[in-house]
This record gives structure tokens, sequence and C-alpha cells, in this order.
DNA sequence: ATAGTAATGTTATAATATAACAATTACTTT
DNA sequence: AAAGTAATTGTTATATTATAACATTACTAT
């Protein structure tokens, strides 16, 4: 049985996305009622925000969308709910841009790297056993032990290069 | 003509530092010179703050430092050399530290990744060609056009494995 | 109900980074 | 050499990202 390459192609532009938010969310109940972890309706809204697109969002844009709901809300809040949610898997920090993007696959534990469209915003996730063989291998030469690896590759996905006039959705 | 892999190895604990310190300086005068590009006083100088050692070191510790040397810095003054050096690859900056570590082998055009020593802090640098082609083709999977990659990876180096004792030169 | 734990609220501040404009220095042209 | 120009650095202020510390509330379990 050969591994798989488990991937999150890049969303269509016209795709239905309140069906990627409802998956999202049923499986985020879902895995947090197995393995028995609280996702609040703090946390959950939170991760219902970060899921409104594909594009990765900063801590304060999460922060300015609770107040508009009403919630007195603090950076605290939000940096909270952001690392219950990374630890468990749900969403991912994306370092080069200091900001977070929902989990395509939570339910496998996986390598993931992260290909980010510079002209749209949108990010997917590759978990690719090839890509992460490379690295062991590189590893191996240097006497290195991986405890974990962190891929963020930039260009333009395949919407944004078919569409080659200029109308991406958001410039980055 | 196969391609190389490009490494830097982790410098031994013993190593003489001093020598890694002059070869990067001369090497950073001879592109620059080469390339028309001003090294001044003040970029030199960061330059070898940031070699004072295999490990990232943050903007605002080298703020400090030429504060130290009597220089009547600001953040600006840092963050421009930084980018001075950036830009003309003799120094990387560390996403996943917010930090910048000096280049091993500026003179050639490279996709790196990082290998970063969580027990020491010392970061290795490769330029491994199937790294980057693992990349590209989890790329054309997904139909996405690379820019530019970034990979960074944690662990413990070979020296920091060996010694098993709790004696590292720094933990992070 | 009461005690204990987890989560959230609240205030303050740390750490990282950039904008805007002034002063200086270095380079070019005369 | 002097003047003009561009590049660099100085300076002040502020934006952005993140955490520490302690108070309050909500949930659990006896
Ligand atoms: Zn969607
Ligand atoms: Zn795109
Ligand atoms: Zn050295
Ligand atoms: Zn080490």
């Amino acid at each position: 049985m050969s591994k798989e390459i488990i991937s999150s192609t890049f969303p269509s532009p016209q795709h239905n996305h309140s069906e990627c938010v409802d998956a999202a969310l049923g499986e985020a109940e879902r895995l947090c009622r197995i393995r028995d972890l609280r996702l609040t309706p703090l946390r959950k809204r939170v991760f219902e925000l970060i899921w409104q697109s594909h594009r990765p969002v900063t801590a304060y844009e999460l922060l300015d969308r609770l107040v508009q709901d009403g919630r007195r809300a603090q950076a605290p809040t939000v940096y909270r709910s952001l690392e219950f949610l990374t630890e468990c898997g749900l969403v991912h920090r994306v370092e080069s841009m200091n900001a977070y993007v929902g989990c395509n696959q939570p339910s496998r534990g996986h390598e993931v790297g992260f290909f980010i469209c510079e002209a749209c915003g949108d990010v997917a996730e590759l978990a690719d056993p090839a890509l992460s063989s490379s690295v062991t291998k590189g590893a191996k030469q240097l006497g290195f032990t991986v405890h974990s690896r962190l891929i963020e590759v930039r260009g333009t996905c395949r919407a944004c290069t078919a569409i080659k006039t200029d109308d991406p959705k958001r410039m980055l």
C-alpha cells in the first residue's frame, strides 16, 4: 500500500463555499467530540470566521470581526482561541504571513505544505509523502533529526494563471 | 552534469568561528564589489553582528549591539540594513523565528532550506535540488506556478544528538 | 450547594516592523 | 573645488503582532 498524496486542491472561484464551511464545522465538532475537546461558542465562532475564505486571516482581523459581532473581545481572546484551534489541528498558522487558515484534513495527522497564491491569496494544503521524505533525506545528510517541517510555497494558482487579466480576487 | 547538493554542514562545537566570519566578510565584500552594491560601514557591521554565531539573531538584538557599539541607532537603521543584506542574498530571514542568519553560499542563487537545531539554536542551510523538485512536483499536481519556497525544518543537529546530556549551548 | 478547574474578560505591556520626514554623506557633473 | 543629485542614515512617531498577569465567569464533580 503506497502512501497517498493528500491534497486540498485550490477552490474554484465559483465553488459553493458554504459547503466548505459546513464540512469544516461538522468535522471540527466531530473531532472535538471524539477527543473530548471543548469547542466552545467562542472557539467555534473564531473557527467560522477563519473559514469565511480560503485566505489566511490575521489575529487582529479576527478580533475586529468578533467586535463587530458585538462581543467585548480583546487580543488575548483571539490568541487563546487560535492556540486551541492550532493545537488540535483544526487551523494552521502560515508563518510567512502571521496569519491563520483552516485545515482541510484535520482528521489525519500530516506534515503539510502550503501553496499560497500571490494573486488571489488563497491557500492550498498539500500532504505529500514525497515532499516529507525529501526533507528527511536532506536531514540525513546533515545528521539532523527532524521534529517538524514548515513548507510554504508562494506562486500563482491555476485559476489565477488562467485569468491572466488583472482581475484577481485580491492582490497580496 | 548532475545537480549538486550544496550544504553548509552544522558547525562543530569546537570549530574556529573566526574563520567563518572572515570567510563571510570576504565573500560579502567581493560580491558587493562585483555587483556594485555598497557595503557601507553600518551594513558591514550589521553583517558582522549577524555572523557572531550560527544562530539567527533578531532585529532588536542587533539594535542593542549597535547601541553598545556607541551608535545612535534606532529600529529603522537595523531594518534597512537587514533589507539590504537579505535582498542581496548575504543574509536570510528565518520566518519561523523573526530572526536573521548569515548565508553560507551567497554567491550561488539557490533555493535554500533551513535546518534549525532546537537544542543549540544553530542553523544549517541546505540547497538540495531534490527538495526543490519535490516542491515543484507538488505544485504541478495543483496546477500551481512556484515563485519561491520557504522550508524550515526543526529538530536536533548531530552534535546535540551526540551529547544527550543537558548541556546544549542554548535552549530555544 | 460547594469546591475545583477551565475558559474568558480585562488591563497593561512586550516584541516586531514600518511610515514620514530631516540631516548627512557619497557620488556626479560642471 | 563647487554645485547638484541621489543614496544613506538619523529621528520621531506609530502600526502590527503577541503575551503576561490577574479578575471574573462558566462548567464539573462531589
Ligand atoms: Zn470554499
Ligand atoms: Zn490564485
Ligand atoms: Zn562558525
Ligand atoms: Zn544543536
